[in-house]
DNA sequence: CCGCTATATTGAACCGTTTCAGTTCCCAAC
DNA sequence: GTTGGGAACTGAAACGGTTCAATATAGCGG
């Protein structure tokens, strides 16, 4: 394969021309980039990689380490379409700005700190995104440690001095908490996400504090600790419904969660938007097809994606720019919750 | 940051010795590995990647290039759980063996070839995989041509030379056929994957060759081309209903697809499931979940992925093993199929 | 005690870029 | 006609590994 020497040769000028060629041509003469182009367009060159990321220190690639269930139950990288969403728009915004997405499995929390140490240590990226972030996060403690050029997808206990985008998780579970209540719920249960994760406690915040406001009291049997995954919300619902006094709505820990929970109202003939009311969480695409359509807080995940790419490159690349980012959430309104049904609330 | 150097000067040893540790540690005396792996311990030591491929040519990272749609909407890679699957287990294969996956995003068909030759041409990726095969494929020509490492989820109308990992799709339809038929269906409508793709042309076998079987006519207007998409069975569906003498079922290009077909269905009050028979492809995850659940031919995506990673870096480390695999998928039926109901077989 | 083999270790050369101090050339200014 | 300065270009050195021919050492039989 062609080198910068073979195409110097060729061109019958030095390396350091052609060099110059792909990195400054404006320091070339016309004539001089004009031939340089011709030989390299015959040999159909491309830079090695390697030997500029050798050189130059920059592999022009950002790493991102999903934590994947190797038996596919729970896991806190959902292995879901909100997860692609994010996924692809950071993959879309990083190859607008010529970078590379490196994806490095982790099949286990254990397993993560060590794979950030490789990449970081191996320098096989510029920088990183990390999703899933805990309170206190010893991935983002050891970045922070090495100065390596990261973005989290979601704040920490220490979030001033890191980069982030986050959406507002209070400000949507606050504004499920007001629909509920206007539809004239007042037994409104909480399927929580997971417990380590920051989400949760930001959710949590919105969600106490919604209540407060509405003048409804937060009963511990009506609060649950649930999942990602369809089973959760399933077992949280049952769950639910077994105490003396139900509940009449919730607010889950996500899409999914909520479709489980809405099986669990099925199989127990009871009919989700009927005879109680189900709130979501990401608005994933199948939240408006499924039947009946979800009610849900939309996180732009597309947009979460782009954000969190450009950051991260921004920052790769020594531009001054906002790197604390909070988007707003927004409640869509679908079919899945409607008013109390007086008889239901015994 | 810590190099070979420092650590062979640091532990009394050559630099060769530091990279035969690496590399070949049974060369070594004990002694010498002893002293060498503390040293490394201690300043927290990592290859320098670039260095390390510059060398010895070697990248351990296979690449992959989905198509994204920008606009969200029909996409050949499909922006859905299958594929996630697919990429969870492809990435998880790869992690084990050694090797991180390189995504570099393509939003639109032209754009796909140059970045294949970028990567290749840069030598990013020690290998490739390939989705979403055509007939046709330019970038199997491409690689072929290259002899660079490559394996493809899907054939092509030249398999027998290049490496695949493959569903059976004649045979899922072919099965999906026979259900249908053994409940009474006779007007079976077929709705295709999009016109390029391999994969339409096999189950477009497996259809037809199915319905002869059973002694069925195959009649034009019940056959659409449809897409990877909701909105594409929503359409399709329609289509088929307003039809003079409409189908009694409709076998999709895969799940998403039917999903929209099943609402179309019931924007005309008909019920999935009783009034007309649905057959979906590649049962993902919520197919179950969906009300009424889904009968659908299901491809074992964590498989394939798997397999796909599996044999490209078989290839890469020019293992020589089977390199072209075709699994059986496998009809799962579920409640949106039922016996023909002789009042809408007018 | 010598030569021989096997094992362990060494370090220079090389991979293909980028970078930068230095050279060449040309033109404007005096 | 000399000088100074800028633009265009050059090529050696360096990045941090791997590899391999060469060397050192140890062990052993005769």
């Amino acid at each position: 394969m062609a080198t910068i020497r073979d195409i110097a040769r060729r061109a019958g000028v030095s390396i350091g021309s052609v060099s110059n060629y792909l990195n400054n041509p404006d320091m070339l003469s016309e004539e001089t980039r004009e031939v340089i182009r011709r030989v390299i367009d015959e040999l159909g060159y491309h830079r090695h990689a390697a030997a500029r990321s050798l050189k130059s220190n920059q592999t022009y690639r950002i790493g991102l380490v999903p934590l994947i269930s190797a038996e596919e139950n729970r896991s806190l990288a959902p292995s879901d379409n909100a997860f692609l969403e994010f996924l692809a728009a950071v993959n879309t915004t990083a190859a607008e700005l010529g970078y590379g997405v490196l994806l490095y499995a982790a099949t286990s929390e254990a397993e993560e700190l060590p794979i950030y140490e490789r990449l970081v240590g191996e320098r096989q990226v510029d920088g990183l995104i990390l999703m899933g972030t805990r309170a206190v996060d010893p991935r983002i403690e050891f970045l922070n440690e090495r100065q390596f050029p990261f973005v989290s997808f979601g704040r920490t206990q220490n979030s001033e001095d890191h980069a982030y985008v986050d959406v507002d998780g209070a400000k949507g579970i606050a504004d499920a908490v007001g629909h509920l209540a206007q539809l004239g719920h007042r037994r409104i249960a909480y399927i929580s996400p997971p417990g380590g994760l920051m989400c949760a406690i930001h959710r949590w915040e919105g969600f106490r504090s919604a209540m407060a406001e509405h003048n409804l009291p937060v009963e511990g049997e009506l609060v649950v600790e649930g999942g990602f995954t369809e089973e959760s919300g399933q077992i949280a619902m049952h769950l639910l419904l077994d105490l003396p006094h139900p509940p009449t709505a919730a607010i889950t820990a996500n899409d999914l969660c909520a479709f489980g929970a809405m099986r669990a109202l099925q199989m127990r003939g009871l009919a989700a938007g009927q005879d109680f009311s189900i709130v979501g969480f990401d608005d994933i695409r199948l939240a408006s097809h499924w039947y009946p359509s979800l009610t849900t807080v939309s996180q732009p995940f597309r947009r979460i994606g782009s954000i969190a790419a450009q950051i991260v490159i921004d920052i790769i690349t020594g531009k001054e720019v906002e790197h604390q980012i909070i988007l707003e959430p927004k409640l869509i309104v679908r079919r899945s919750t409607a008013p109390v049904k007086e008889s239901s609330d015994v």
